[in-house]
DNA sequence: GGATGATGTCGAAGCGCTTCGATTGCTCGC
DNA sequence: GCGAGCAATCGAAGCGCTTCGACATCATCC
């Protein structure tokens, strides 16, 4: 294994100089840093990763958690990881794969035997019980979703506001004048309030703002549940032609029971989706869908835990903008 | 930060006994032990890992290399990577997720480093360009699938001949005598044969065996494709009332020609195939399906992986058994 | 023209751990 | 009753790197 004083050696410099060459943390002279480059790539050096994080207090390594509860939707996270992974590594940084299942421990222990410097938590709880232990640790971190108490923490998601306000937004351009949202169940709401709340925040202010006449309905995950809701919004709004649905589970059940009422989708009722890509794409009639940007999202937490290694102040909450992909589901209102 | 001093000032002990009792490689009194274990925990000491790398020569990180070319399916990598992240953790290991994209340079970069000191390798193409790093390597290494030359690699798979008997005796004993197997597309064949040429010798020997006629089919991943693969199939064999699908891409489209032809699943013709369980089961006609054991695949790798460490021998393959999962896309052959 | 800064380089200390003798008490066997 | 042998522990060296202070060199400025 070739070492920093094979390359001072070869170079004809002490280790100190390679060091410094090699980091820019102290001006060496032009002359020399490319001796010492070239002595590098001839002698294929790679410096020690324990001895770096020993002496230099710090491992270039992340820690990124993945959620392994049911009901998460597996692309979507595998998409983040392969983003966080790439961008990592654009900034020198590896990526420590661990498990929501390690718990507060966990993350303790990859912290205090040094072997990461920085942590990504996903699947961030409405109450989690690692905040008070993430907010306490030394070691910068960034969280994928919004937390009940986000103060002092580091947080990433889809401004699902802009994401409701769109989907009226789109309605609202295509002609349609009465809308409704079919919401997320109620567990959803109890883990995690704060996002399927904004969506429901962003429908209604879009569709005030459009003057349109709007209802928002939560929604069981199950088929009954949907054909219920289906059958609840045509008895209280006769004229619906526009809808926007916020809950994966249904979405199939709801278009099913919204055509056995009689209504084809897009001739009788525009639907956009707040659900994964694959997800709209796979149904019958695909429908128009903002997605979760879980790539950008990747890269974006990864640039906050390098702003944040690097000391610069980073702002609490972002927001991704929602990006909308029009399919099938949607039309133009038809004139009556 | 609490380092090893601390616990052995605190034991009253030296360091080294510190860490002889903790990793037990010298003889330690029973009770030295014991209060050193005391120490540890109330002081909530945790071995600095570059440290601890830097002297041992060795950093308890394996590095798991997942695929990220399209084609791949998603839910088996990520139930993969939980069970090998799972399966390390219980040996005291820790994963560092690298990304096909990082290439040879990338796993020479994490072993040099020494950051990993052992590798997982998943996606192995039959010429793969990693084999003869990962073969010289000085580092264990686990393949996950079976390159062209697997000699002096330790490569860990589905055991595919035994899924095509597994599948050919499971109709057999359903009372079929005129099976087919509609294999992979040629592209597939090109990349990695050995795989989709056992499941042909697999689907072959027990056809015999079982004194079945048989076909063998390849079929481009077209919905085209499976319908004159259809076609053909019933003119051939007009008979016929067994099949096994190899290929994922043509699952539905070849059902659905079937049904066109006008045979009904399973009334006329049962179905099982070789594919992830998600896939089987989102069919219209859910079959009865052989699965890559991603779990036990994962698992398995961490366990060789860990015997290799230890300097163990172990064998160069291993071929899981295949687990079928029985559903609706299969019947008793119905008396004419 | 000698004090003043840069600029570029070096030597040595030290990061926290493991591991290799060496040392100290013991228990045995004869 | 004394050396052999073993169990338990200690001290010190060293893993490969970063970093701090020191030093040498050279241009700069009244």
């Amino acid at each position: 294994m070739v070492k920093i004083t094979d390359v001072a050696r070869h170079a004809g410099v002490s280790p100190s100089t390679v060091s410094y060459a090699l980091s820019g943390k102290r001006p060496i002279s032009e002359e020399t840093r490319r001796r010492v480059e070239e002595s590098v790539r001839l002698l294929g050096y790679h410096p020690h990763a324990g001895a770096r994080a020993l002496a230099g207090r710090r491992s270039d390594v992340l820690a990124l958690v993945v959620p392994l509860r049911a009901g998460i939707d597996v692309p979507v996270v595998m998409r983040f990881a392969v983003s966080v992974v790439t961008t990592a590594r654009r900034y020198g940084h590896d990526v420590l794969l661990l498990t929501q299942e390690e718990g507060e421990e966990g993350l303790r222990r990859v912290v205090d035997t040094g072997l990461v410097d920085a942590l990504i938590v996903m699947d961030v709880q409405l109450h989690d019980p690692r905040l008070p232990l993430l907010r306490h640790l030394d070691r910068p971190s960034v969280l994928i979703g919004f937390p009940a108490d986000s103060d002092g923490l580091t947080c990433v998601d889809l401004d699902f506001k802009a994401a409701g306000e769109a989907c009226v937004e789109h309605l609202a351009r295509l002609g349609h004048r009465v809308v409704a949202l079919v919401g997320s169940p109620p567990e959803v709401y109890v883990r995690r309030t704060a996002f399927a709340q904004r969506v429901v925040q962003g429908f209604t202010a879009a569709a005030d703002r459009n003057r349109l006449s709007s209802a928002v309905h939560p929604c069981e995950a199950s088929p009954v549940a949907a054909r219920a809701v289906a059958e609840q919004l045509l008895r209280e709004q006769p004229a619906l032609t526009g809808v926007v649905i916020h809950n994966e589970a249904v979405l199939e059940p709801l278009i099913d029971a919204f055509e056995e009422l009689g209504l084809r989708v897009p001739t009788d009722l525009s639907i956009t989706a707040i659900c994964p890509d694959e997800v709209a794409e796979s149904l019958r009639v695909p429908v128009t869908s903002i997605a979760l940007p879980s790539s950008e999202v990747g890269s974006q937490a990864v640039e906050l835990l390098m702003r944040k290694l690097d000391g610069k102040a980073v702002p609490e909450a972002t927001l991704l903008p929602p990006t909308m992909t029009q399919r099938a589901g949607t039309a133009r209102r038809t004139a009556e």
